[in-house]
DNA sequence: ATGGATTTGTCCGTATGTATG
DNA sequence: TCATACATACGGACAAATCCA
């Protein structure tokens, strides 16, 4: 990088360089953690530029986590376990679909604590304006025609790119599959898997879509018992199953984070019985105490993992866009099934290209540490609350990953009732047991989602919410 | 040259005299390398001029390789050693943004007349991008989260009124649910109905998707006969069957219009035997003899007819918008499939509240009324051309309505080669047996379609056709 | 130890290129 | 063509933190 004021660089801007050269500098360890970089007004003076670039930088090296500033000191590259932390985002979108409208129902909760909201306070809504603008122009109008119904090669290519280097999927662009709804693209995998097995293995509790929409395609659904690492695979193996579905980065709703080594198990499994494994990863960008685990797909060369993603938390749902990897051996069998139903793309390619060059300019990956960021923030202070105000009347489960915690209380009272007597108070909270396919846990089991209240509401929220529930705890 | 504004240059632009001005200046030297120049505004102010032409002037000299612009800092003459290279960039740059996308350039065909084209040279893309941009503002951040899983109440309650207007159906806004793909709706559809019937009379031929979507569900299909006035009812009233799929408005691939006596036989079956028919509208809107016939979902009040439509031919595929009007029976089992399944929003609602508000403002029916004289004159010049060339050696099927006709006849060579022999020469078409679900008739049928190819190349494209196709025509 | 000088993060006003309408 | 909005870049002001005689 050239950063000298007689060099050519019509392209990019000054804080951008500035930012990746530090950034790169700090990810391969040539700046080590707790040093001090040099101050602004050094850095501008050796870059011979003004102050305001590098400051630029460095506050969007702050928000994504790599330094912070002790004021009237400098800054300091930030330790590495504080940079990995942060919860995955559960990958709930459990909306409460009970009432017919989300729109019209507007009970203007003051304390929001609902699982899939999440954070648009810092969305980059001007550069994803721009890029939109870029991209849908007069002279692009035949892209308001068909596209490439398995999604745009592009923006296939940019996540296949992504996948592997935070993720650690392993694959190629025609193995992503992208599709404007999740259950759409869980009904293609019914259709396709149906020659190879009749039923499947979930995990219980579990997020409905996935078992719901194998259930209405045909299959059979054997709950699985859990265990402190997740699915219990002694269980599976006893099952004959040759399907299983599983969130090992962040289980719903429990949060459980699945071991390397019962991640090996499971690929093992697969490979015996030739059966395949359904990873749902929705949210896995986002742990908060240590580095992600790699996902399956990628933990060891196999063609027995079927990974599911999309840019629903991790972005916004609006823009509509979900994915799933194939393996090699199942994509012409898709191929197969999208042209007997003559299926075309469902996902808008605008939304399509402008998410390709978000990706692409990098802005995506600044987005995801920054939010990671914001979250592990609230995820913190969340925690810290029910301790302050809950203290030994409440367990938490689930804490280190997603934007849900489950609160795990001892009473008489339903959880219905205790979530009746909470929003009447202005607070949103959700029963747990609901996801459980049979019988229920002991204790009440509550999701408190952190992802979409404002950080100075959680204390407040949570005290109110202990305050009222008082007479009811045990 | 006489820069002043009061000077007299009634030929010339003013930003070409700009820089005109300057290259002059950095060719003779009196604007040495890396000097800055004056900044856009200044340089304005000084001639007494708007900021624009001086924009131009110096976006021109970059394009030419003698400035550069350095974001936010100025413009700086580029190093002349640099002149030359540059000047090769600015011609390959030039030769880049002239392209017009990467992704539609394939100019394989010269004469398109593929069945689903349609044409974007008047699509208002400036108002659409208008709207979208009132729709899509920073104000609007929280449209980026889950909306209406049904589809957007505002856009639905305007397609009520829109299809009540154009198509005679009716329905209230609760009756539409909204949906990114064809497909998706279907496969609903089939989920929904699953305890009426386990079987559905599709016509034959038709378009495959409704019955291979249905098929793949697990419901058994017959194929129905069918005569000029479309599919036979008293083949339908033998089958058994109780759910019925057409295609009345302008029948697939054949064209046929059903007449409003047939109709009725149908609508009074439907009721008898408490059955459904699905009536698959797509290209209802162009008519180009008669007045368009009423929907059958209007016709007579009746709680039997699901009526199916959506935006890609008469808007643009990408909004990836389309809808079914359910009969009221059947909206609960709507929403308690989509809740098991945990169904979100499948379409944009950003592309959802700008078509609602292009619905709203008369864009939408301005665009409709246009669009409906353009193909009505193609359509008018393919139907000229087909009987100028061919004579009485073709017959045309299905003319008065939709975006494409069914060109008919005598050849001992099969479809696929006489379509082979016509892309060669570069000529769009397609064979149309492969829409019939068992036999298929004696002559040879070819789907033209009209919509995408140019007004004046239609004659020419159609001649070349016949001229080719000459030997082997009986 | 101390008070002044320096360094530092932070904030602000202005200028500029770019995009939009 | 003009006018406006916006993010960036420049340079300076200020107070807190640090350093030094």
């Amino acid at each position: 990088m050239n950063l000298l004021p007689n060099s050519t660089m019509s392209k990019s801007y000054l804080h951008t360089e500035i930012y990746e050269k530090i950034k790169q500098d700090i990810i391969s360890g040539k700046l080590r953690e707790q040093t001090r970089l040099a101050s602004i007004r050094k850095h501008a003076e050796f870059l011979a530029v003004s102050t305001t670039p590098v400051e630029m930088a460095y506050r969007q090296l702050i928000a994504e986590g790599f330094i912070e500033s002790r004021p009237r000191r400098g800054f300091f590259v930030v330790k590495m376990s504080e940079m990995y932390r942060n919860l995955d985002m559960a990958q709930v979108q459990y909306l409460d679909s009970s009432l017919p409208t989300l729109q019209a129902q507007k009970p203007e909760y003051i304390y929001d604590f609902h699982m899939s909201k999440i954070d648009f306070a810092y969305f980059p809504i001007q550069e994803w304006k721009r890029l939109l603008n870029q991209v849908f122009n007069p002279e692009s109008v035949d892209m308001l025609f068909y596209g490439d119904p398995q999604g745009e090669p592009g923006l296939r290519s940019e996540i296949t790119n992504y996948l592997y280097q935070f993720r650690g999927v392993n694959c190629q662009a025609d193995n992503i599959v992208i599709g404007a709804e999740q259950h759409l693209l869980i009904h293609i995998l019914g259709q396709i898997l149906k020659d190879h097995s009749d039923c499947v293995a979930v995990e219980n509790p579990a997020y409905p879509l996935v078992y719901n929409t194998f259930q209405t395609t045909g299959y059979q659904i054997y709950p699985m018992p859990m265990d402190a690492g997740g699915l219990d695979p002694t269980a599976l193996k006893a099952s004959h199953a040759r399907i299983v579905s599983i969130s090992p980065s962040h289980q719903f709703p429990v949060g459980t984070v699945m071991p390397v080594s019962r991640r090996l198990e499971l690929l093992e499994w697969a490979k015996e019985v030739d059966g395949f494994i359904i990873e749902d990863d929705y949210g896995g960008e986002f742990r908060y105490q240590d580095k992600p685990v790699p996902s399956l797909q990628g933990l060891l060369p196999n063609d027995n993992v079927i990974y599911l993603g999309g840019f629903s938390q991790v972005l916004a749902p609006d823009i509509c866009i979900h994915y799933m990897v194939l393996p090699d051996k199942l994509v012409p069998l898709y191929h197969q099934y999208r042209r007997k139903v003559m299926m075309e793309g469902s996902s808008s390619r605008i939304h399509q290209n402008t998410l390709e060059l978000f990706m692409k300019n990098g802005s995506f990956e600044r987005h995801i540490r920054r939010m990671r960021n914001v979250y592990r923030k609230k995820n913190r202070e969340l925690l810290t609350a029910i301790q302050q105000h809950f203290k030994n009347k409440a367990t938490v489960i689930g804490a280190s990953a997603g934007l849900h915690v489950i609160l795990q209380i001892h009473s008489h009272w339903s959880e219905e009732d205790l979530t009746a007597i909470a929003r009447k108070e202005g607070i949103r909270i959700s029963p747990a047991t609901g996801f459980y396919l049979d019988e229920t846990p002991g204790q009440k089991q509550f999701i408190v989602g952190f992802g979409g209240i404002k950080l100075n509401c959680i204390n407040e929220g949570i005290g109110l919410l202990h305050h009222i529930w008082t007479p009811m705890l045990q």
